[in-house]
DNA sequence: TCAAAAGTGTTATCCTTACACCCATGT
DNA sequence: ACATGGGTGTAAGGATAACACTTTTGA
């Protein structure tokens, strides 16, 4: 038999939905069974060397079908190609052939819900709990984590020393872009529920009955999802400082403060709110309507919109992230 | 004919030769005549789904076959899949497949030659003249490029406001970073010979006679190598900022001044010196040896060394670029 | 002694951080 | 009136950019 590479095209779609990041998942059905997957997984789909003329443009055509949503802003992530932690075979549907997967990041300010069946919008700290600083250092990372990995690491000094650096422990600083190192230590170390499946899989066993593990490890996804999502999540977090990327995750008008909720859910950590708006303001980004927004509570706060002239204008950077101190 | 896609390595090597940026160039063979190509190209490979477990082997054993040399640091760069811009069949030598092409950034401190035939290191100014902003804002430019570019845009307003955001034209700051957008704007606009050749290839016709360029316009390279070339030195050029990446370009003793002039000939752009050595010695990332070097002129130089272990102990931004005003 | 490159010192300015406080609305 | 969130002012510290100057070598 023709071995062959089949290419995989899946997506991260970020949005807004009141105040939480949330990403587009699907629950794709099962080949023979036709019951919807109990893992979630991102919109993808194969790519067609004949139909499609570009990755992006297929990208879009996948999105568009499978979730009745037509995407924005989109950029390209990575490239998978390891043997072993391929896509099922199944999912794409073609004999023997080695899948690589394109990942594609998506940025749209409108978290429409769709008609699609099984198709939704999640929160992207399900998947990592302990991405989320908002509230300060999430416990679950010192009472489930770090004692799981150091169990892993034993010894081992440069296990250590990348647990220490990743995950911030014993003093060391948390850096919020480091989104891919965490979800991949925690592969490594057979914490993630996706590395016994894959192990098993490539074995050509019965997959093995997964290890019980808490909820503060995250929920798993289908194939290499989960990375794909972490590269992403990590990716949109390094971007936001360098590009104005979050204005096009907000609606046309916005109050400061949805602004900072929205860097805060992105970035996963708590922003200082006076220096927040100088930042903003400073860097001409946004322009203030007079206008007003009806309140929920407090002083009603003025209406921003986002001045897209910047961008035709100069380079146009992103917002630094004033942290706020515990 | 069961029509499939056939996955292409390139690799961007970057090292230091006296004082100089250089990338390994191959002049492959042409399959018939068996006579060096005339254009050079990137080291690179089709990938083997059956005998390659992840690229990045695939990657490194390319290279040391092709160049008798072995990568260091290795990172992807983007994974180009447009039709009509593929890499020529015979190169691959697979049927009617499409081909996708994984390009990847490798750095090395050692710009040994190899015995390899028709290998080589080649400055990558040779490629992008324009990107060489060390001795002022390049002449050929205005004298060339703005014109040529103009003319192509026409009325264009935003055809316009890409060229001056891009090229710096009309008072717009040069922004270092965006060699792939300024290398696509070219070609783009007809004024790369690849555009042309691809052009007239996925027409079925002879190739065009390409139109006579200024040399200005930089060396066209096999297949989409340039443009892979273009995203390898943009990275770097971001990665610089952000990440200790020169002192993997660097022996392992250097003075301040070869480090400055590492980083000036990679970024383009002339550094302030006093401040370079500020910001060099604040970030902790080298210490003095006490030692000096052999001088080529002047007084001689302290020697310094990369602090490696800083890597192991918190996250390690890079350099920033003190600009040295005109 | 002079050119060439290494290396030091100092200042103004801007950005970041931190702290304290006032304002407008709903209940 | 008071709780809630919106919004302003200001001062300290650190980083950057710009300037001028001294030191050590080889020719």
């Amino acid at each position: 038999m023709n071995s062959s590479v089949v290419i995989g095209l899946s997506a991260v779609v970020v949005a807004m939905r009141d105040g939480e990041a949330v990403v587009l998942t699907v629950r794709p059905h099962d080949a023979r069974t036709h019951a919807p997957s109990t893992l979630a997984g991102l919109p993808f789909g194969p790519f067609d060397p004949e139909g499609h003329r570009t990755f992006e443009l297929a990208m879009r055509e996948f999105v568009t079908q499978q979730t009745a949503f037509d995407l924005g802003y989109v950029e390209q992530l990575y490239t998978f190609g390891d043997k072993g932690r391929d896509a099922p075979r199944a999912e794409v549907g073609a004999g023997a052939a080695r899948v690589v997967s394109v990942g594609y990041l998506g940025l749209t300010p409108t978290a429409v819900d769709t008609d699609a069946p099984d198709t939704g919008w999640t929160p992207w700290t399900r998947f990592f709990p302990w991405e989320d600083w908002r509230q300060g250092r999430p416990a679950l990372l010192d009472d489930y984590l770090a004692p799981e990995l150091r169990a892993w690491a034993g010894k081992d000094e440069d296990r250590l020393a990348r647990i220490r650096l990743s995950f911030a422990l014993d003093g060391a600083r948390w850096n919020e872009e480091r989104v891919l190192e965490r979800y991949e230590l925690l592969y490594e170390a057979g914490l993630a529920p996706e590395a016994a499946r894959d192990l098993s899989r490539s074995l050509g066993g019965e997959p093995d009955e997964p290890r019980a593990l808490s909820p503060a490890f995250g929920e798993p996804m289908i194939s290499d999802h989960r990375r794909i999502l972490a590269t992403g999540l990590g990716r949109l977090r390094g971007k936001l400082k360098y590009r104005p990327v979050v204005f096009l995750l907000m609606p046309n008008e916005f109050t400061l403060s949805a602004l900072q909720k929205a860097v805060e859910a992105i970035a996963g950590v708590p922003l200082h709110k006076q220096n927040f708006r100088r930042v903003v303001e400073r860097t001409d980004l946004v322009e203030g309507l007079g206008r007003q927004d009806v309140e929920t509570g407090g002083r009603p706060a003025e209406l921003f919109r986002f001045r897209r002239e910047v961008l035709t204008q100069r380079p146009a950077s992103g917002l630094s992230l004033p942290l706020l101190r515990e």
